[in-house]
RNA sequence: GCAGCAGUAGCUCAGUUGGUUAGAGCACUAGUUUGUGGAACUAGGGGUCGGUGGUUCGAAUCCACCCUGCUGUACCA
């Protein structure tokens, strides 16, 4: 009889997506507290929506197309397509049209939630990630634009983040708007062409974006861009408008006097800054880290911001009747884990727990004792869960990080006093079960 | 998507112009020590050489296609 080549299941996982360590969920845990910490502080309210909305609801149409556009991860069901959600403000919106005879206006909700992309992932972006995200709906009020770059800036100053190591840029939609139109471009790909080309220029420097403006440009690797074809004047233009260093648009001027009035100068006005080029209708703005990010072989990345948002008036609206101007802001809490995570006296403290050694198993009530008498004092501990040779049990010990071990073996058992051996220094005393807590404490 | 580079043990890598049974370090397992981790010594396990097909007496090595990773670029609502 032949036998069968056995093809194993693949280890690997889809690209994009990736395991997380405790290492990596400590530090995004820490982020989420003061998160909420500073939300609450601020008024906002929490709200879960799910991972599937129906695909037209967040903005994926299907014009005979077999599959929602590319992009997002979608499926058919029952004739309607699903997709998954690929950021929160468009939940958010559907949201309110669907309850906005009930919601206080203006509506003031955070969220944190697993969101996924059917992109290309690059270092620290990955194509399923958490983002946090926070909008204003329902007013109209610069306040609350302003008010949300306090926040966030609040939020990574909790987080260890220093002003000079962050900077909220903010521009404004209005700007590029008068711009194309004095100008004078006219063809919606030429205009759309221009406006990504310009969203470029922190990575690319204005000379890339120049050539992208005209007639193209080729990378470092040898592959060819196609520019907007622009003249060489208007480009010109562009470039004089932008080098401006303060707005002169009505929105952006009274968002600045807001800073003013809360004391905020970390920002930058910064008309080079684009953010996506759907939705968003008066100002923007977009938070940049100003230290090195380098990927694992020690290389600087381009690491590209780690959140963003702005004012997006006619989203609520695509539903119905409902008029509700937003606003809002989001991070990416991978690309920030992955950033803190780089800081090198950035180090998240966790209790590891004691191990008590197992020597004979008929002894099993004498270590619950022990285990039951530290865990009520709130310390994590453990029997280790076998009768298993000494040396093995204080390798488990050392390989998870424990601070100490409990030997507590037939003699100690019948004197009443265990056996604690601190595994940083080496050091064993003889403890009494009243005192153990006491030294544990010293130790840990 | 496009372009460049890469893929050999869990990890980092070596492997001569194609030639027996594919190697090293670290890690792992067992022992030196039947009550002692992090050091040392000894022994051991572990590989569809990214995959599939082709060329060849013979392929980790040459060719084609595919997959995956990295970097850049595009897209990012």
């Amino acid at each position: 009889m032949k036998k069968e080549k056995k093809i194993n299941p693949s280890k690997e996982l889809p690209l994009g997506f990736v395991d997380r360590q405790e290492k990596e969920l400590l530090v995004r845990d820490f982020i989420i507290s003061n998160i909420k910490e500073v939300m609450i502080k601020y008024g906002f309210q929490y709200l879960e929506t799910p991972s599937f909305e129906y695909s037209d609801s967040i903005g994926k149409f299907l014009p005979d197309k077999d599959r929602p556009d590319e992009g997002v991860f979608s499926f058919r069901d029952d004739n309607k397509w699903l997709s998954l959600r690929y950021d929160l403000t468009a939940p958010l919106a559907r949201y309110v049209a669907k309850n906005f005879l009930e919601i206080p206006k203006p509506f003031k909700r955070y969220q944190l939630g697993t969101v996924w992309r059917n992109e290309k992932p690059g270092p620290g972006r990955f194509r399923e990630f958490l983002q946090f995200d926070a909008d204003y709906v329902g007013t109209k009020s610069l306040q609350a634009d302003a008010e949300l770059c306090v926040m966030i800036s609040e939020i990574l100053e909790k987080c260890g983040l220093t002003k000079s190591e962050y900077i909220v840029k903010i521009s404004s939609r209005k700007i590029t708007e008068e711009l194309f139109k004095k100008i004078n471009i006219n063809d919606s790909q030429q205009k759309l062409t221009a406006l990504r080309a310009l969203d470029k220029i922190d990575r690319l420097g204005w000379n890339g974006v120049k050539e992208l403006l005209g007639s193209g440009r080729k990378d470092k690797s040898g592959d060819f861009t196609k520019g907007a074809n622009l003249k060489p004047k208007d480009i010109e233009t562009i470039e004089e408008a932008l080098k401006k260093k303060s707005p002169e648009t009505e929105d952006l001027l009274e968002i600045l006097k807001i800073f003013k009035d809360y004391n905020f100068n970390n920002f930058e006005f910064d008309p080079s800054i684009i953010r996506g080029l759907e939705y968003y209708t008066g100002a923007i703005f977009e938070v940049n880290l100003k230290f090195d990010v380098t990927n694992d072989k020690g290389q600087v990345i381009q690491f590209g911001s780690i959140g963003g948002g702005g004012r997006y008036d006619n989203l609520v609206n695509n539903f119905g009747n409902y008029d509700a101007p937003a606003t809002g802001i989001s991070i990416g809490l991978d690309r920030l884990v992955y950033a803190l995570m780089q800081k090198t006296e950035f180090k998240i403290k966790q209790s590891k727990p004691i191990v008590i050694c197992v020597f004979d198993k008929n002894s099993m009530k004498d270590y619950i004792a022990i285990q039951t008498i530290i865990r009520k004092a709130g310390i994590s501990v453990e029997i280790y869960p076998s009768e298993s040779k000494l040396k093995k049990q204080m390798e488990y010990a050392n390989k998870i990080n424990s601070p100490a071990v409990i030997l507590y073996g037939e003699n100690e058992i019948k004197s009443s006093k265990p056996t604690l051996r601190n595994l940083r220094s080496g050091k064993e005393q003889s403890i009494e079960i009243k005192e153990l807590v006491n030294e544990i404490k010293k130790i840990i």
